[in-house]
DNA sequence: GGAGGCATGTAAATGGTTACATGATTGG
DNA sequence: CCAATCATGTAACCATTTACATGCCTCC
């Protein structure tokens, strides 16, 4: 499981509760990974049980605040370049594309152009975190600055497609429509 | 679910059996959503006591087609336009990125440069993919080459962003080993 | 005193992966 | 006849989401 390493690796920054690593996760790793609060806390016990981490005393608010040891370091540093990463994709709005076929071509067309503008909001609202981030040049803000680079290009990319894919179904939709010559042949075998 | 609905896609076209279903995950889905054969045979199995799509007789080797219904048209209709889709990401290799820092310079580079070579050979695969399916203009042809576009653009960009990490990166090292300069400050707050 | 954010947890249900298990057919 | 591929399934385990549940502290 990534969870737990994505924990070790906030922790290897500093120590944090679970509250704070949820909130890390909704801010900065949202893009590439999600986990809610409800995952987290069993999973720090687990991790506490294992002794890749440490908890702390309780503080206000029942607030506990967990540290990485040196096990945990070894862990992480045996995941990052011991296995080799996952390198597959799970996008929800990405899978709905190849079924938009399914769908009249103004459907598709609107479909489209809603994931272009969110995707457009997407690029704004990271700049603005860009702009809004006091980046340092400490090992964690240099990566931090080269994740934000990929989702910054990822978003960009996303609308290009977006609007170029618009333009394709509006000219193949705009020659059915007016040269009747994109009916669907019979599919070729 | 999402399984549920790229199954109705996949039969919206024709009818198809688990194993042939499995193989199209494979090969056309894979990008953005997976899903194993021991997730699709009972997947499908739900799906005809709902109603959505209907088993054929066994053929040979216990080969079973399922065809969708028109309620299963329905709901395919409603998932890909009635609720919004969830746009985030899950990709454990780019999670793994943020965590880069707590490597040695050198471990960070060839992690980075491992990523950029995994994306050029997809970039690659994608094209041959491309170049090998006899594309026609039919509906899903039409929509599966705006899909793979997507794919073509992906890895392209994610070969420029990792080549450019691997140079940001070797700068920064050779700055510190150099100079002396880039040693962490203390953060500020 | 109440709203909102801080803070932690558990339970139930659902989704997904890995391993186990079996057998038919085809082509070399 | 043997290997590869076709073909289907189940079981156990693990991961994730959603809903439930509680209480503190601060600021207005």
């Amino acid at each position: 499981m990534s969870l737990r390493h994505a924990l070790l690796g906030l922790l290897a920054d500093k120590p944090a509760s679970g509250y704070e690593l949820t909130k890390q996760f909704e801010l900065s790793l949202a893009n590439v990974w999600s986990a809610s609060h409800s995952q987290i806390y069993p999973e720090l016990q687990r991790m506490a049980e294992r002794g890749w981490v440490v908890a702390g005393d309780e503080g206000a608010r029942g607030r506990r605040d967990y540290a990485i040891t040196a096990d945990g370091r070894t862990e992480l540093h045996r995941w990052l370049i011991g296995d080799r990463p996952d390198r597959s994709n799970r996008n929800e709005a990405m899978l709905r594309v190849f079924f938009l076929w399914t769908l009249d071509p103004d459907e598709a067309v609107t479909f489209l152009e809603r994931e272009a503008n969110a995707y457009r909001d997407g690029l704004t609202s990271l700049e603005r975190l860009d702009a809004a981030i006091p980046w340092d040049d400490s090992g964690t803000d240099r990566m931090g600055r080269i994740a934000l680079e990929q989702g910054l290009r990822w978003s960009k990319m996303m609308t290009d497609w977006a609007d170029w894919a618009t333009d394709q179904l509006r000219a193949g939709h705009d020659a059915t429509t007016l040269t009747d010559r994109q009916r669907r042949p019979a599919k070729r075998h």
